[in-house]
DNA sequence: CTGAAAGCGCTTACAG
DNA sequence: CTGAAAGCGCTTACAG
C-alpha cells in the first residue's frame, strides 16, 4: 500500500539497489541516475521506512534519554533543569537527519531493570543518562555495548568508563559562599535537599572550603522532599536561628526561601544574602532577582548530545570526559 | 548475534509461530507450552525486536507529539505548559506496554512539511498536536489517516474532524475579570502576547463580556515576544496609565508584571490586582502568590493521551471532543 | 556503475 | 493447538 523502494526503482528504471544507494549515499552512481531516482521518489512520494532500515542495519536512529524521575515523580514539570536539557538535545538533533529522542523517566529505582528491557526492545543507538544512577545500573548500561554519555553522574567506576559532561560543582559552591562572605555576611547556612547525593556533596565541599578559609562556622539544613517547599520551611528556621545568609544547592530551594523570607518581611539582598545554584530562568523571574551560580545547562546538554553523536557517527571516536566551568551571576539577592 | 524468536522456539521445543503467539497473546496455546516458552525466553534473555514487529504489523508503537516551537525557540524551557503536558503523557504511557513518545518541536512554521515526512518515516501510530496549527497543516495530518488528538487548537474545520481536548478559555477570561471587579478594581487592563491567536481571543472574549456587564472600559496591551519580558514592560505602562488591575492571558505575563510592579514599589494585591491564566507552579512560587485561572494542564494531557490510546486500541472508538472546565484560584495578588 | 539474491526478526494466513 | 511458508521494506555482499 505504501510506496516502497521497488516502486521507485520501477519508476526510475533502475534496480532497487541503486535506489537504496542513492538514499543511503553509500555507493556513488552517475549523477544522472541519482537525479532520476530522486525525481521518481519525489514524484511517488517515497520515504524510506525506518523500521525496515533499522531491521537490517541494526540501527534505530533513536537516542534514549534516561531521567531519574524517582527523585520527583513529575520530573519535567518540577525541575526546569531537565527541560533545558531536552531543548538543548533537540537543538542538536534537529541538524541530524532521522535521529529522534525517546525518554524513559524512571519512576522507581526498582524499575531500573525495565530500562534495560526498553533499551533492548527499542534497540536505541545511544544513551544519554541525566542525573545520578548507581554503579549497578551503570554496569547494566555497560553490558549493552552502546555509546553512553552521562550528565551529572558521579558514581562512575573506572571499569564503566563512559563519556560524561559534568560541571565544576565544587568550585560553584566555593564561589557562591565566597561571594556571600565578601558581601559581609558571616552566618551563612547551607540549604539543601538530599544533601547525601554525590553532586550535592560536591557543592557542599565548596561551601565548606570557603567557610574554612574565612574561619566561619557552618550550618547545614537538609531534608528530603520538594525543593521549593523545603525552602519555605528553611526560611523560618533561618530567621529563628539568626542566620543572615544562605547558599542553596539548587535555585528552587532559594526561590522557596525567598518566598518565605519576603512573607516575613525580611529584606532579601540587604538584611539577608541569598545565593542559588543552576541559573534556571526562575531565578531572574522572581523579585528580587536571585544571585546564583550559572552552570550553563543548555550548553551542557548540547555538549553531551554532540559527544554522543560523535561516537555514533565516527566509530573511531573515543568520546570525552568534560567538566564545564561555572560562574557566579550576581543579582539582587546579595 | 542477538537472541531471536528462533532460538526461543528451539529452546522450548516449539515452532516460532507458537513463540510469537505467546508474546503477542493472539492465539491461545496450552498453559503448559506458554510457560515453557516464557521460561525459555527468560533463560535466553529474549526480547522482541520492535523494528521487525513494526515492519510486519505496520505499527510503530510510537506516538508523535508536535509542538509549535516557532512561537518560542526553546519551547520546553520557556513554557512550563509543555512540560506538564509531557509529564502527563508519560504518566499514561507508562502503563501501556511498548509505547514511546517522540517529539517534533517545529522550529519554523515553514518546516511543517518536514513534520509530514517525519510522521511517514517513523510511521507513528498516532499524533498529539499541542497548540495552534493552521488548517492547511491539519489537512496534512488528515491525509495521514492515523488518529490525531488536538490540544488547544481552534482552527479545526468540520472536514478535519479530529478529537480534541480544550479548556473553557472564554469562561476563564470571564471569571478572572469578574473576580477583579468583585475585588473592587475598576481600571482593568488585558495584558497579552500575540493576542491575535484563536486561543487568546477566547480569553479576551471572556474579559470583554465581564467588563461589558459591569459597564467598564477595556484597555488592551498586546505585543509579540517573550511573555515574561512583555510583562516587565507592561508594568511601567500600567502604572503610567493609572490602571489598577490586570488580567493576563498567561501566568508568565503576570509574573513579569508582578516583577516590574514590585520593583516600582507597588503593593500588588492591595493597590493593584493581578490575575493570570494557566496555573503553572511558578504562580505560587513567586511572592505575593498569583491569583490565576486553573486549567488543570496535567489532566488535559492525560485526557488527550487516553483519548488517543483509546482510538489506537479499540478501532471502533470514535474519539471524543472535550472542553474541560476551568476555575479561579484566588491567592495573594488580588 | 548496476542487478539478482539473500536475509534482518518478526507476524500472519493457511494447513494440518 | 502447532508447523511450514510467505513476506513486511529495506541493505549488503557479490557478480557482472
Amino acid at each position: 500500500m505504501s510506496v516502497t523502494i521497488i516502486d521507485v526503482a520501477r519508476e526510475a528504471g533502475v534496480s532497487r539497489t541503486t535506489v537504496s544507494n542513492v538514499f543511503t549515499g553509500k555507493d556513488k552512481c552517475s549523477e544522472e541516475t541519482r537525479l532520476a531516482v530522486l525525481a521518481a521518489a519525489k514524484h511517488l512520494g517515497y520515504k524510506p521506512n525506518l523500521a525496515a532500515r533499522s531491521l537490517i542495519t541494526n540501527q534505530s536512529r533513536l537516542i534514549g534519554m534516561i531521567l531519574p524521575s524517582y527523585v520527583d515523580p513529575n520530573t519535567l514539570t518540577s525541575s526546569p533543569f531537565y527541560n533545558i536539557i531536552m531543548d538543548s538535545v533537540y537543538s542538536v538533533l534537529r541538524n541530524e537527519a532521522y535521529y529522534d529522542l525517546i525518554i524513559f523517566p524512571v519512576q522507581y529505582k526498582e524499575k531500573l531493570v525495565q530500562v534495560s528491557d526498553w533499551i533492548d526492545a527499542r534497540n536505541v543507538d545511544g544513551i544519554l543518562a541525566v542525573g545520578e544512577f548507581d554503579r549497578n545500573f551503570l554496569k547494566v548500561l555497560k553490558s549493552k555495548s552502546i555509546p553512553v554519555v552521562l550528565i551529572d553522574n558521579y558514581s562512575q567506576t573506572s571499569d564503566a568508563n563512559f563519556s560524561y559532561v559534568n560541571s565544576d560543582d565544587t568550585t560553584g559552591g566555593y564561589l557562591a559562599t565566597q561571594h556571600l562572605i565578601e558581601k559581609g555576611f558571616r552566618n551563612i547556612a547551607l540549604c539543601s535537599v538530599e544533601l547525601h547525593g554525590p553532586l550535592m556533596q560536591k557543592r557542599y565541599q565548596g561551601y565548606k572550603r570557603a567557610l574554612k578559609e574565612a574561619k566561619l562556622r557552618e550550618t547545614v539544613f537538609d531534608k528530603t522532599g520538594v525543593p521549593f517547599e523545603a525552602g519555605i520551611q528553611y526560611a523560618e528556621a533561618l530567621i529563628a536561628q539568626g542566620l543572615d545568609a544562605a547558599f542553596c544547592t539548587e535555585d528552587m530551594i532559594a526561590v522557596g526561601i525567598l518566598h518565605g523570607l519576603l512573607k516575613k518581611g525580611v529584606k532579601v539582598g540587604e538584611d539577608f544574602g541569598l545565593v542559588g545554584f543552576d541559573n534556571i530562568y526562575l531565578g531572574y523571574q522572581v523579585y528580587p532577582e536571585l544571585t546564583t551560580v550559572d552552570q550553563n545547562i543548555f550548553e551542557k546538554g548540547e555538549t553531551a548530545t554532540r559527544t554522543l553523536l560523535n561516537i555514533l557517527n565516527h566509530s573511531n571516536s573515543t568520546g570525552s570526559r568534560l567538566v564545564l566551568p561555572v560562574n557566579l551571576v550576581e543579582r539582587e539577592s546579595t
